[in-house]
DNA sequence: AGGAAGATCTACT
DNA sequence: GTAGATCTTCCTA
């Protein structure tokens, strides 16, 4: 039982909130509260940066050269992680995409709100600002690797799922292109909460 | 079987 | 601000 926890009301995301444009998602998501159970311990942290990615037509997205087996979730169920190695990190991703299309959004960066001292013990920093302010660093954090590839984000029995309070919060969203990708498309893609200190840059 | 790429991070100056 | 480490997956032979 955590003892610091405040009384928060928590809704699961449902499986439509993903059928939808990987943007729209993408933006839809910030201010929602990324959750890892490890054991009967809940990591929570709020989702404050996100980047969207297309299939085939996406020449920065794992989906561009075609269905793989690593990279077949992309067509698959909306609402599972999608999870994979780039630069020795495990990047988390919902898919997330319109009806028979392939798409995902990259959870970049997270407000760390409940289990800061779980966290911490998996990353050795001590700035509460380094913590998950970058898709390799929250991985990290909260334990997150290749075994939980595929799992339901919509279900409160999985091990990693997305809540959105009941109160409403306000904030500005901002976007810019992509970081570290090549060839970006001509839209900016990725999203983040104004003014936040946990997104990984701030322009 | 081996090489190269990659949606990154850290440590250094 | 940038060089070097990192390691899984994919591609070609």
């Amino acid at each position: 039982m955590p003892t610091n926890s405040q009384k928060i009301e928590m809704k699961i995301l449902s499986r439509n909130f993903y059928l939808k444009d990987p943007a729209l998602v993408a933006k839809n998501l910030l201010g929602k509260m990324l959750v890892r159970k490890i054991n009967s311990k809940l990591l929570v942290g709020k989702i404050v940066e996100t980047e969207a990615y297309y299939g085939e037509k996406d020449p920065a997205s794992r989906a561009y050269r075609g269905m793989k087996n690593f990279n077949k979730l992309m067509w698959g169920e909306v609402g599972r992680a999608f999870i994979y190695m780039v630069h020795a990190n495990w990047l988390l991703n919902a898919v997330a995409h319109p009806e028979n299309e392939a798409g995902a959004v990259l959870i970049r960066a997270l407000e760390p709100l409940n289990g800061v001292k779980e966290m911490k013990k998996y990353r050795r920093v001590s700035d509460l600002t380094e913590l998950t302010s970058g898709p390799g660093k929250l991985t990290k954090a909260m334990k997150i690797t290749k075994e939980l590839n595929g799992t339901d984000l919509t279900n409160i029995e999985s091990e990693i799922y997305i809540c959105h309070r009941k109160a409403k919060e306000a904030f500005k969203i901002r976007s810019s292109h992509r970081i570290g990708v090549s060839s970006d498309l001509p839209l900016k893609l990725r999203f983040y909460i104004e003014s936040n200190p946990y997104v990984s840059r701030k322009t």
